[in-house]
DNA sequence: CCAATATATGAAGGATCATTCAGATTGAGG
DNA sequence: CCTCAATCTGAATGATCCTTCATATATTGG
């Protein structure tokens, strides 16, 4: 990520002291709390700081506005997951191509549900900004994290390996959003899981060439 | 659809006379429209009057609230995709997997894409309200439609088909809307669709049983 | 212990919005 | 042509919210 946020979205200033930082953590968590509690329209600057005890004007120092904070509480999310996935793919490296898929989707489907209650809040914020350059940044990180992971198969080379890669992140991704969103019974999602990584793999079989 | 809508959701009363009817059409185009060039946070009650050539007042005689527009608008589109996807479900009864797999993904696309604007405006708009029974009774009439397909084909029997159909759509529901959201090139778009039908496709042969 | 700096406060300003309602206008049916 | 119901109008109301700034407190480095 850290990809220069445009520049209205940027933090005001960093927290340099001990409870500077705890106090904006303090507002990330709260931001989270409400968006759950009572929904983005009522996602309030008050309310938030409400939460997290301490004064409106303290958010207004380190965030120029609103969609700052949300955007600022979005990287720092996207930036966890996105590491969590590099790391297991680089683990990868020339392992099995089943192994790759099995690896690839549960990195992304625990990131994500590892703290589920956020992964729901910020679908939910993710309308109020101008994300695209998180989206964008995030998609080429797992983009080059996964084309190299493939790339280094030994039992597998891929005609187009560029629009399977794509292909590949967009269903693991949507399809996990899609699962999030119709908050399905546990024991179905966990089904859908293991399911997503056999249509992953037999995918990549019928594409080797 | 027609999951008789929250109380507190429901029109004020429906539209008799014929520049009613326009009225109401007017005002659903226009919401659509305000989405689109001004985004969510900016969808205003007086904006989409305005944009629509009528008084905020005439809103309000067929809206008890903005809420209700949109659910409203939403209930609109989804009823027009699940009409279109349970025909061409119904079409290829006795089909051949790959045909039918190819003709779900093909229907779902196509009243996704038709008007992309809609599409979009609406991906955005369904923060705001509390559709999840709208959500609920759609992928209903998804799941029996395709359900019914798969097991009326001639060459394949899956040993928990349930689950292969709650899987195959939200893959595919899952895909078309990250497939949106990052705003692919065109073509890759096209191209990713085609492979979304493969690996449905590859999916299904790996499941039979 | 004392600047200098960082951090916190919260009432108040200014703006936007959702929603109402009393009254005007239009269409339908007789 | 006339009456009643349907439809439309839009200024006014009341509420909510974002953001600022003058002031107060806390921490650090010297």
């Amino acid at each position: 990520m850290h990809a220069t946020p445009p520049r209205h979205l940027s933090p005001r200033k960093r927290p340099v002291q001990a409870r500077a930082t705890v106090t904006v953590d303090a507002i990330f968590e709260a931001t989270i709390q409400v968006l759950l509690a009572e929904g983005v329209y009522r996602l309030t600057t008050t309310r938030v700081a409400e939460r997290a005890g301490v004064s409106v004007g303290t958010m207004y120092q380190y965030f120029p506005h609103k969609q700052a904070l949300l955007y600022a509480l979005n990287e720092r999310y996207l930036d966890i997951v996105a590491d969590r996935v590099e790391t297991a793919c680089r683990r990868h490296h020339g392992a099995t191509t089943a192994e790759m898929v099995e690896a690839l989707v549960m990195a992304y489907w625990d990131a994500k549900t590892e703290r589920s209650d956020v992964t729901r809040a910020l679908y939910r914020s993710v309308v109020e900004l101008d994300n695209a350059a998180l989206i964008e940044a995030f998609a080429g990180r797992m983009d080059a994290a996964t084309t190299a992971m493939l790339a280094s198969a030994p039992d597998a080379r891929y005609a187009d390996i560029v629009l399977v890669n794509a292909t590949l992140l967009s269903v693991i991704f949507g399809t996990v959003r899609n699962v999030f969103e119709r908050n399905l019974p546990e024991p179905m999602q966990a089904d859908i899981r293991s399911q997503l990584s056999t249509m992953c793999l037999s995918y990549l079989e019928a594409s080797k060439g």
